[in-house]
DNA sequence: CTGTTAGCGCTTTCAT
DNA sequence: ATGAAAGCGCTAACAG
């Protein structure tokens, strides 16, 4: 802890308390003359003001929160730094919460978050999380939250999203028009509303051209990763209705898919050709055969942050909730070739 | 804010304010009983005590701080994961901050951090950190502080680094295994002790082949990404003198160099074949072709907090001034094709 | 313009 | 076993 505190410069300065605070805080009761000695004063202490005693009179943290699911995770390492950058710029403080996909992990974040400890609280939910009662909770006692990409279906409160269902209608699509007949798509998750929109999405351009959805071709993976990669490599060392085509709703589905093609000695995109969400910046260069559907992740960061500050200044109309969506981009390779 | 405090469920008790705080610390002090009738009403008035007031009146957050020069980067993602994960089993909060390798930026964040907002600091310095008075200024505090990766030379501080040297003398020698003749070097900052060493690796390697050194393959990278592309893209357009191997100090650089080659239609790994310090995990799938020294980011993180950790529970010896060196591991592909 | 005072909510002696 | 009271360092009325 900082030593040198509001009472220590005022005796230095002979000065009350008050007025040092005021002067540090420009106050226009103070004279110039004084802001002056303050100021070099608490230049000379090296005088760091105490943020708690700061934050339990003013009832305010300068710090928001922020929780997702994991941070070894382009997406969210690039959101992540949207954030920051906008918290940085407020002058704010940025506590940062993994959940690692843990739905007990987040619960007791997000009741821990009750406390008053942050002014905000930026989410994005992790992948079992069926049940909302903590974030309703954490949403009572009024504190202004964001939800962004992984946000809850059941509850009505301001989220920051992509095109989930364009993007999983033009990935298909993708697919379809590089003459794949039978795609198979990856699930993250029964609970997530971007796998759902992202199904969707597949659904429909599967019907637009005609082909019929096979069941046995939606796989839905969960946190075990051995298993996952089990199913996959099931469904694609099957002799007959192997798929030509895979869809995966997120980046590390598409990576356990890249491990079983060169697993089973299946050759992409010659004998499969695959589409992702996927934020690898760099998958362009290291993977030309790999077509991605990339989210603006910065800028979901940026937006979010931004949002929550909005409602934190309380610039946003009291009960208006924002939905914001961005686009995604398709970033075409080789992938018919 | 919360909105239950101590004073409303003693109220609601019928007991003091003194006795409820006692009762939710499990103090000896307090019958069995009234514990468990405080715990109960506790829970149902979803009391949540202010950090605040807790964190004034005992002088200790719970809650340290990390800083970085990035986080969409692999090596910190895994690093800020590991270093997560021992704050959050310990209890600890944790305040993230980026410099975004400004040192401005870095300097302020130091100098903020003296306001006692946190009990102990992680720091990984950024590429252009030439003075270390900001960090002198923090350490004369008393606060705990622990450097990794990117640790100043200048200063004697509990460290975790990897064995930089080593590695660099081993991936250089891995291309000169290869087949390599002509090797470049990359370095990224004329100020971090992990270029320096990885460089001195570097040199060392060439000395014990017999190889000379050649300055203008040491390319003397800078914030300027624009700038570093041209540089590597000027290298490797020489006629004659083209290095026929590329060791980067920093998988930044290495990816910028695949950029080049792309760009300039050599052919990697048959014209020139690259080793980079890498955490591109996914490399070894989407890039068959690039070698990589693999530090393991994750445990370093790991340790860093727990010997945080260790000095904020004073269970480190007062003087003793630990340097932790983990190792990192070369992950040869097809380079050598 | 400057100072006095009363807390913010909690922990911690020190009584009882 | 329980309670009264002081105070962490700061801010914000309110006086002067």
């Amino acid at each position: 802890m900082s030593n040198t505190n509001l009472k220590k410069l005022a005796e230095e300065l002979g000065l009350s308390i008050s007025s040092v605070s005021k002067a540090l805080r420009d106050s226009y009761e103070i004279s110039a003359e004084t802001k002056k000695r303050v100021l070099a004063m608490a230049e000379k202490m090296n005088y760091q003001p105490n943020p708690f005693a700061s934050s339990l009179r003013r009832k305010k943290s300068v710090t928001i929160a922020v929780v997702i699911p994991e941070i070894a995770n382009n997406f969210f390492a690039l959101a992540l730094d949207g954030i920051q950058m906008v918290a940085q710029q407020k002058g704010y403080h940025l506590l940062t919460y993994l959940t690692h996909e843990d739905y007990k992990n987040e619960e007791a974040t997000i009741r821990h978050l009750q406390g008053g400890r942050v002014d905000g609280v930026l989410i994005s939910l992790c992948r079992d999380t069926e049940s909302i009662h903590h974030l309703v909770s954490l949403h009572e006692t009024g504190i202004p939250m964001v939800f962004f990409d992984r946000v809850p279906e059941q509850m009505d409160c301001p989220t920051v999203t992509t095109d989930d269902y364009e993007s999983g209608f033009k990935a298909t699509e993708h697919l379809i028009n590089a003459g794949c007949k039978k795609i198979a798509c990856l699930s993250l998750s029964n609970y997530l509303s971007i796998t759902h929109k992202r199904m969707k999405g597949y659904e429909d351009a599967l019907k637009k051209h005609a082909i019929k959805l096979d069941p046995k071709l939606v796989i839905q993976c969960n946190n075990d990763n051995e298993n996952n990669l089990n199913l996959i490599k099931n469904m694609l060392s099957a002799k007959k209705d192997r798929p030509d085509g895979i869809f995966a709703t997120v980046e590390k589905l598409a990576i356990s898919t890249y491990y079983v093609c060169n697993d089973i000695k299946l050759k992409i995109p010659q004998q499969i050709k695959i589409i992702s969400f996927s934020n690898l910046r760099t998958a362009s260069l290291l993977s030309p055969s790999l077509s991605t559907i990339t989210q603006p992740a910065f800028e979901i960061g940026k937006e979010s942050a931004s949002l929550l500050f909005r409602m934190i200044e309380k610039k946003t109309f009291g009960n208006r909730i924002d939905k914001i969506v961005l686009k995604s981009s398709l970033i075409e390779r080789n992938s018919s070739k």
